[in-house]
RNA sequence: GGAGGAAUGGGUGAGUGGCUGAAACCACCGGUUUGCUAAACCGACGUACGGGUAACCCUGUACCGCGGGUUCGAAUCCCGCUUCCUCCGCCA
C-alpha cells in the first residue's frame, strides 16, 4: 500500500509511475479520487475531534459540579452532552465509511516503478541486464526432460503424489530426495555465509500475517486455507519472515535485517494450469531458500543490487546458463518498485525458467506492516523491505537434471558434492 | 479437551469510576560531576491520526490484549473473543 503522504506530496511521480505502469487516463483518476477522499477524511477527523473534546470538558465538569453538590446544573450538562454525543455518533459513522472508502482505493493502487525501470507492457518488453553469452550445453540427440529422466533414474513420481495427495504434488525419491535436501543445505548455508541470519518459521499462518505482505485481499484465491482454524498455508517464506517486523519500530543500528528461510511453500495455482507445466515447471508445493531484507531507504538499492549478486553467484556455483532480467513495469509485481528475475535455461525443454525473483517493495509492504526504524534525529521513518529466492527449488532441478545429463548418467555440480554425497545419478 | 488465574508504556509493576496517557523502579537518551570507567545527581523519555504552521514548537482526539456494552465520564464495571500461565486429560 502506497503511503497517503507520498501521494499528497509527489502526486506527479505516482502518476508518472503508474502510466510506466500502463495505468489509463481514467485508471489514473483513482489518485485523485484518494486525495479528495483524504481531504474529507481530514475534516471528518477535525469535526469529529472536536465534539469529542467539548464533551470531555463537559464532562469533566459534571465532575466538578457533583463534587461541589451542584446537582441540577450537572443533570442539565448531562442533557448537552448526550445530545453531543449523538452528533459524535454519527460523525463517527461517516468517518468509518470515508475510511473504508479510502483504505479500498488505496489498495487498489500498485506500488510506483522505481525511475530505473523500463516502460513496456509484456515481458518481451523486460530489459536483459545480464545476457548468457557462452554457448549452451550440448545435449545428445536423444536428450530427456526432467520428467523423463525422473522416471529412468527413480528421482521422483508425479503420479504417486496424486494417489498420496492429487495433481501437482511430487514424490521425490531416492538421489532425486537427497539431491533436494543438498540444494536447500547449499543455499542456506551460502545465505548464511552472506550475512543472512536463518530463521525457521511457521508454514501456517493468521489472517493478520497474510494481511501484511498483502496476500489478502487480492490473492486470497492462491493460498490453500485451513478454514476450521483460520489458517493459511504459507506461498512463500516472504510472508512468515517479513512478518516478524510488522508492528515494530526498530533501531536505526538494526538496519540493514537480513534474514533467510527455507521453507516449503504451498500455492494452489487456481487456473494457472495449461501448457508449459509438465513436470516441475508449476507445482503446488516445492521448497524455496527465501532471503528477506529490512533496510534504510537511502541503503536499500545497493542491497537490491548485493542481493542480486548473491543469486548471480548462485547460479555460477552450479554451474547453470543464466540471464538476468530488470522487468518493465508492466510485467513487475503489483507490490514491487523494482525487479529482477533470474531464468534458467533448460536445455532440453529448450527455454528459459524463473527461478528467482529480487524485488525491492520500497515501502510499499511495510506501509501496511507497520515496520519503521528510529533515525538519527529521533524521527521515525518508514523502512524498505526487499525480497528474492535464493533459490526456488523444483525449477532448479529440472535444469540440473536436464543440463547436465550425458550418456553415462547425470553429472552433479561441484559445489554441491558435499552435500549429496554422490557426483552423479 | 476440562477447571482456575492473568493480560497496563522497552522491561518490572502500581492503579477498582472523574484530578490517570497512566505512579514508582529499571533500561535507553541528554546533561552536571570525574584523570578514564563506574557511581551519584538533574532532565527528557509511547504510538497513530488531525489542527495552528513549512519546520522547531504548541494543541486536539484515540489507544492500558481485541471487539462490543453500561455511564455525563471507563485502564477501572458488564458481555463476547484471543493469548499466556497453573492443574488435569490426551499426545509427536
Amino acid at each position: 500500500m502506497l503511503q497517503l503522504k507520498t501521494i499528497r506530496d509527489e502526486k506527479q511521480r505516482i502518476l508518472s509511475g503508474l502510466r510506466k505502469r500502463n495505468w489509463t487516463s481514467q485508471q489514473l483518476k483513482v489518485v485523485d479520487n484518494i486525495l479528495l477522499l483524504d481531504e474529507n477524511r481530514r475534516s471528518g477527523q477535525k469535526l469529529l475531534d472536536d465534539f469529542l473534546a467539548e464533551q470531555n470538558r463537559l464532562s469533566k465538569q459534571i465532575g466538578q459540579m457533583m463534587a461541589q453538590g451542584k446537582k441540577e446544573e450537572a443533570e442539565a450538562l448531562k442533557a448537552q452532552v448526550s445530545q453531543l454525543k449523538e452528533k459524535s455518533k454519527a460523525q463517527e459513522d461517516v468517518q468509518r465509511t470515508t475510511e473504508g472508502s479510502l483504505e479500498t482505493l488505496l489498495y487498489s493502487v500498485p506500488n510506483c516503478p522505481h525511475k530505473t525501470v523500463p516502460k513496456g507492457k509484456t515481458p518481451e518488453e523486460n530489459k536483459v541486464a545480464k545476457d548468457w553469452t557462452k554457448p549452451f550445453p550440448t545435449l545428445p540427440e536423444d536428450a530427456l526432460a526432467h520428467w523423463d529422466l525422473a522416471k529412468k533414474y527413480n528421482l521422483f513420481d508425479l503420479e504417486l503424489g496424486v494417489k498420496l495427495t492429487g495433481a501437482g504434488f511430487p514424490v521425490y525419491r531416492g538421489k532425486g530426495a537427497r539431491l533436494q535436501r543438498a540444494l536447500i543445505q547449499f543455499f542456506l548455508d551460502e545465505a548464511v555465509k552472506a550475512g543472512f541470519e536463518e530463521i525457521a518459521p511457521p508454514l501456517l499462518v493468521n489472517e493478520d500475517s497474510a494481511r501484511g505482505t498483502g496476500q489478502l485481499p487480492d490473492k486470497e484465491g492462491q493460498m490453500y486455507h485451513c478454514t476450521v482454524d483460520n489458517l493459511y498455508l504459507i506461498p512463500t517464506a516472504e510472508v512468515p519472515v517479513t512478518n516478524i517486523v510488522r508492528d515494530e519500530i526498530l533501531a536505526e543500528k538494526d538496519l540493514p535485517m537480513k534474514m533467510t528461510a527455507y521453507t516449503p511453500c504451498f500455492r494452489r495455482e487456481a487456473g494457472a494450469w495449461g501448457a508449459h507445466v509438465r513436470g516441475l515447471n508449476r507445482v503446488h508445493q516445492f521448497d524455496k531458500v527465501e532471503i528477506v531484507v529490512i533496510d534504510h531507504p537511502e541503503q536499500s538499492y545497493k542491497t537490491h543490487q548485493s542481493m542480486v549478486r548473491h543469486v548471480e553467484k548462485l547460479m555460477v556455483k552450479l554451474a547453470l546458463p543464466y540471464r538476468i532480467l530488470l522487468l518493465c513495469g508492466g510485467d513487475m509485481g503489483f507490490a514491487s518498485a523494482k525487479t529482477y528475475d533470474f531464468e534458467v535455461w533448460s536445455a532440453a525443454q529448450k527455454r528459459w525458467l524463473e527461478v528467482s525473483s529480487v524485488s525491492n517493495f520500497e515501502t510499499f509492504q511495510t506501509n501496511r506492516l507497520k515496520t519503521r526504524f528510529r533515525d538519527a534525529n529521533g524521527q521515525i521513518q518508514m523502512a524498505h523491505s526487499l525480497n528474492g529466492s535464493a533459490m526456488a527449488l523444483a525449477r532448479i532441478v529440472a535444469a540440473l537434471l536436464e543440463n547436465n545429463q550425458t550418456a553415462e548418467g547425470i553429472n552433479i555440480p561441484k559445489a554441491l558434492w558435499k552435500y549429496t554425497g554422490f557426483k552423479t545419478i
